[in-house]
RNA sequence: UGCCCGAUAGUAUAAGGGUAGUACAACUGAUUUUGGUUCAGUAUGUCGUGGUUCGAAUCCAUGUCGGGCAACCA
């Protein structure tokens, strides 16, 4: 008996739906709009409307929600597309709203001829007066007042392009004086002389979000129709669209988006960093978004994962990144080939060793038996980290200092024996003593070290540029903050190591690898390598306990 | 001041009238040729007040707190 997990509180909704026979399978959807880049809340809502259909044998659509011809663009269709495969999901159908303009259209002159839509011609301004307060009833204006012929031939008019922007309105006539201000007499189609990625020139009317996204769903008989809380004032005027237009009965769900830690969730705010450059592109690394993520290194498998353990309900939330990145670090552990890279050498003699060279094998992957083995050429001259050396060492320091013995890993014991320093003091070289018989794998000197160091021979080393990443954001909740979101902005989240040192293993493995970099991180290769350039990023950091014991003190 | 949604460890999320559990984070220890991984363990929680009940996180009432609602955006 497998572990059952328990269930979020749309899949009882589905369960239940499909255990009464209220369906005999789910359709879910998921519906962006094609005007920036996907971010990782996204990936929640994709995990669960793919993840449900996948679950309960149902199917999923792609629908781009194209409504707003003035900020969409065939750019950001395509990157959707191309992150929702990346993450591992296949659509049933590829629909766009834009597909339904003929259809919406004679649902709107449906609600007309039943008296229960008009044409306004009252400015944006006249509308919101109108409308009242939240405790002030609204009042309808003598527009509202029109023959249903009238409103007929108007609306033709408004379609035939016979209006100006902005000049006329198709109106629902529901209750100027609802609780819930989306009902009284919302917007249906507003004119717009805009060119439409799809329709071209087409249609110079375009449907709102109210009159679209219901409609479509019904179309497609979409069973559950999940959406975040938001939208619960509008699932009221869904549902009279569905009354009024006698169309498939889809239900909609809200569920609490996903807010996480040092992170912007806004494609609004996510398009100010790009267009201002604070960031690169969609794509840097530092960006939520997932193409960002996924040129960071993220595996599809760890967002999957991510999202998996975050659940979903229905009360406001902000998740600690550090879930995330704990989601990373799982995955690569287990997939990531382990090299060793030196990021700011201090050279290290072994004056007992002999000149020419030696290779040694190192498991490529410790978690990971069938990972296999590489070489690493071992010479008298290495590199190690600057920071693994001190010179006077604090409590529990288990590197190199003078006397002190370690192990370079899969080589040898050595012992610090004596420093170099230049005319200013600061050491630049490091000179040790073997021990022959301690080599990985054959060590029969009987001699326990506490500390391993990585480190890359001096001729063999190859030079790398590494770019390491830390949070965008300076402050945990920066919605949530004082003042503009950029004025929390991490000016350090960016650090280019220009020449790191890395074994030359690094040059035969193939783009899609990931790698360890033993105790620095999980890094990958980035898309600004060249033949003679290579260019790591930082996924995320190894977990370092001791740079948490260091702060101790 | 109207309507709607919500409230369980630090953060998330279960328990659907019957022992408050899980994960991340934190802390302690063991193992380790990565101060990684793994393993073992510790601490921390039901918003308040009444009520129903043998028994309430759960049901009822009420209060408090947080969020949302008046775009020709989605």
């Amino acid at each position: 008996m497998s572990e059952e997990k328990s269930l979020n509180f749309i899949e009882e909704i589905v369960e239940e739906d499909l255990k009464t026979g209220k369906y005999k399978s789910i359709v879910t959807r998921f519906p962006p709009e094609p005007n920036g880049y996907l971010h990782i809340g996204h990936a929640k809502s994709i995990c669960l409307n793919f993840g449900l259909a996948k679950k309960y044998g149902g199917k999923t659509n792609l629908r781009f929600d194209d409504t707003n011809p003035t900020t969409e663009e065939t750019e950001y269709v395509e990157s959707i597309k191309d992150d929702v495969r990346w993450l591992g999901f296949e659509w049933a159908n590829e629909f766009y709203a834009s597909d339904y303009f003929e259809q919406l259209y004679v649902f709107a002159v449906t609600l007309i001829k039943k008296g229960l839509a008009y044409v306004d011609d009252s400015t944006s301004e006249e509308i919101a007066e109108q409308k009242g307060t939240p405790t002030v009833p609204g009042t309808r204006n003598r527009y509202a007042e029109r023959s249903i012929e009238e409103n007929l031939q108007l609306f033709a008019d408004m379609r035939a392009g016979k209006y100006a922007d902005g000049s006329k309105v198709l109106r629902a006539r529901i209750d100027m004086a609802s609780h819930n201000m989306l009902l009284r007499d919302p917007i249906l189609y507003r004119i717009k002389h805009a060119h439409h990625h799809r329709t071209g020139d087409n249609w110079c009317i375009y449907p709102m979000y109210d009159f679209a996204h219901g409609q479509s769903d019904a179309i497609e008989n979409i069973t559950h129709s999940i959406c975040t809380l938001e939208f619960i004032p509008h699932r009221d005027l869904y549902n009279w669209c569905i009354e009024k237009l006698e169309i498939f009965p889809s239900h909609q769900y809200e569920f609490a988006r996903l807010n996480m830690t040092y992170t912007i969730m806004s494609k609004r705010k996510l398009l100010q960093l790009v267009n201002e450059g604070h960031v690169t592109g969609w794509d840097d690394p530092r960006m939520s978004t997932i193409s960002g993520m996924r040129r960071r290194g993220y595996p599809a498998e760890a967002i999957r994962e991510f999202c998996d353990r975050i659940g979903v309900a229905k009360r406001e939330n902000l998740i600690d990144i550090g879930l995330l990145e704990f989601c990373v670090r799982e995955q690569l552990n287990r997939i990531a080939l382990r090299r060793m890279v030196v990021f700011d050498p201090l050279k290290l003699v072994i004056t007992n060793y002999p000149e020419g060279e030696e290779h040694l094998q190192s498991e490529n992957n410790p978690e990971d038996p069938n990972a296999g083995h590489r070489d690493i050429p071992f010479s008298r001259e290495l590199y190690i980290e600057r920071e693994d050396f001190m010179e006077n060492p604090p409590k529990k320091y288990f590197r190199l200092a003078p006397g002190q013995m370690v192990r370079l890993k899969s080589a040898y014991i050595i012992r610090c024996e004596e420093l170099v320093k230049d005319a200013a003091g600061n050491i630049t070289e490091v000179r040790c003593t073997y021990i022959p018989e301690s080599k990985s794998g054959s060590d029969t000197s009987g001699i326990n070290v506490k500390g391993t160091l990585h480190w890359v021979s001096v001729k063999h080393a190859v030079t790398a540029e590494v770019r390491l990443y830390d949070r965008l954001f300076k402050v945990e909740d920066v919605a949530n903050a004082e003042g503009d979101f950029k004025d929390h902005i991490n000016e350090d989240s960016l650090t280019v190591l220009a020449n790191a040192y890395a074994e030359p293993a690094l040059l035969n493995d193939t783009p899609d690898d990931r790698y360890q970099f033993i105790r620095k991180g999980y890094f990958c290769l980035d898309k600004d390598s060249s033949a003679d350039k290579l260019v790591f990023n930082r996924t995320v950091t190894l977990k370092d306990a001791w740079a948490k014991e260091a702060k101790k003190s």
